[in-house]
DNA sequence: GGCGTTATATTGACGGCGTCAATTTACAGG
DNA sequence: CCTGTAAATTGACGCCGTCAATATAACGCC
């Protein structure tokens, strides 16, 4: 009758997640490219090898590193949208905020998210996560009246200016970070423009 | 009274193009991280040494290769917008299109653009032909009327949006590429929901 | 307990990469 | 012609990913 196995130190059991723990602060602290194998093994205190164990292959390091990132990530949408308010307008501009606050906290983690020659992608459930986020968005944008685009088309047209904004904002562009009339926060400001419209007035 | 220095085969003279030249057709083959300085200088039939006479180092080469790639790119803007016919919600559309064709049609010259961690930011014009793109806009959307959101942020969304949708696609999202109900094309249908608005109706 | 199997970790090697130093080659101007 | 300078080559260094061979620890089973 063994113990539970409660956490046996180190060096057998969970040198995965030692791994995974190293391999995300070398990502916060220096980028995805400074996430080696070699690095995050001398970071965990192993030998170069060690990893091959645990991970095929670089890519399978960090397709495993962007998975949790991207869990964590759509938990926290899920959340802060379970506990949102009812306006359609306002529960949009609730996803908008998390996921841009996440982008520009993060940085590193969410360009990770986006480096898929770098990703494995049929692996991980990552796409399969971000499509999850992607159909609640849909269904967040589904009661319909007659507007001349489907709910799929708006819900991409949100969530691709969200991206396109970290993105860009992540690159050091639109440094400006308020709207130049109304002084609000730009992201602010651009939901509003899709959520209003930029064609006519 | 020497030649006119007409084309002095290769090997002085024009190494430089020819390593663009060489690094081009391999970025478009296979991708930026094949974009090597050693095979970038075997392509072009020189030591792996002889561009460092050109290019001080990998991110050097990148850089004046990107360079290249945004000027055509902001070129090719400018001359549909001055053919473009007058209306606003038009024009606004001939820049999304425009944006969106290339780089659906280049994807690594495309991804390579954004590759800050690549690239050396404050070297080439590179922020400052995207700046130049931008003021374009911002100058197209100028025209106000009591808009609760200000030209730039009009802007900004506008090119979050094209930016990040092209980004997604090339990451290999948003497969059905057509609205849900009207069949338009994907990228149409999302231009027309920030014209028109997602918020209310 | 003892023992073999299997998972896990180490060591060492290989080739490719970026980069640097030393060297050779080619050209230009006096 | 000769000399100085720019351009290109060669060779080396350390880092990387990856593979093969080896050692070590855990576990199952008798």
């Amino acid at each position: 009758m063994k113990e539970p196995k409660a956490a046996p130190a180190y060096h057998h059991g969970n040198l995965r997640a030692g791994l995974l723990d190293a391999a995300l602060t070398i990502l916060d602290a220096e980028g995805v490219d400074a996430v080696t194998i070699r690095a995050v093994a001398r970071a965990a205190g192993v030998s170069h090898a060690a990893p091959a164990n645990h991970f095929a292959d670089r890519k399978a390091l960090l397709t495993a590193l962007a998975a949790g990132i991207f869990a964590a990530l759509a938990g926290r949408i899920a959340r802060k949208l379970a506990a949102a308010p009812g306006g359609r307008a306002a529960r949009l501009r609730v996803f908008a905020d998390t996921m841009i606050a996440f982008g520009l906290r993060h940085p590193h983690r969410y360009r990770l998210l986006w480096r898929r020659d770098s990703l494995d992608d049929a692996d991980a459930g990552l796409q399969q996560a971000m499509d999850a986020i992607y159909d609640r968005l849909v269904a967040e944008l589904s009661e319909d009246g007659p507007s001349s685009v489907a709910a799929d088309s708006r819900a991409v047209a949100l969530w691709s200016m969200v991206h396109g904004y970290i993105s860009l904002r992540l690159d050091g562009n639109f440094v400006p970070l308020r709207d130049a009339r109304t002084r609000a926060p730009r992201q602010d400001a651009i939901v509003t423009a899709l959520l209003e419209g930029i064609g006519r007035r």
